[in-house]
DNA sequence: ATAGTCACTTTCCTAAAGGTAACGAATAGC
DNA sequence: GCTATTCGTTACCTTTAGGAAAGTGACTAT
């Protein structure tokens, strides 16, 4: 392991900043698992994304949400239904992070493997 | 916005634990931009780490690097210099996070470009 | 009138992440 | 002996993330 990919220092600060820009944006214990499930799933109301998100309480789901809405991953529409419902979609941008997304998922199959095998 | 790709459900199951295996173990602000660093520059020592990782102190440093060797993904070797030196490389392992890495630095250039056009 | 559903919000709390500053062991040079 | 370098550790503190539990408001069904 020595790739050593020299690069010129613009490009290579550049990137640095762009770097650190995802990590703020997306780290944390959830965001991409809301963004996973609204890939798997499509479009999802509040309590879904509750239920599938595995172990979120309600005040963490509205904050993430609202983040995700203010950072143009995610939209937010109310429903004229009865009880009143409000579904959470991915916008265009969003495809941008289905790379990273699919890039963890695999790098997590492969560390389990890994790690299994001691 | 609404891909929907639907799968057997183990499989969806399979591949979240996956996202959460990888989240926890890459998540918080440094360890891509070590791990970036590494690629970049190749192995390096604990001090030229601390000054492209741009902010980190040595004890978050040690405690960053402990953990991705705990994990297989970096080696930590002794040199018998005359102030005595370390250096950090990245396993074979490690090159399972380079999409990873490679995909959020293309999400940020892409979502600042984005950002800034509002 | 009462109870239930949905989408939250509020209050309170703990644990983890991360930062500051100083110190220590080993070695070497002046 | 004094200072510097490298690679950390230690003690202390602040901030943030995240969780538990309850409540709110709008509506609906019984």
């Amino acid at each position: 392991m020595a790739a050593t990919c020299e690069q010129d220092p613009a490009r290579v600060a550049e990137r640095m900043l762009a770097l650190k820009d995802a990590i703020e944006l997306l780290s944390g214990k959830w965001k991409f698992c809301i963004l996973l499930n609204l890939y798997n799933l499509g479009p999802m109301r509040f309590k879904d994304l509750q239920e599938t998100s595995l172990g979120i309480t309600p005040k963490v789901l509205s904050k993430e949400l609202q983040e995700l809405e203010d950072n143009l991953l995610i939209t937010r529409t109310v429903n004229a239904t009865k009880p009143v419902t409000v579904s959470y979609a991915l916008t265009p941008h969003a495809v941008e992070t289905q790379p990273v997304i699919e890039a963890l998922v695999e790098f997590g199959l492969k560390h389990r493997r890994k790690i299994k095998q001691l």
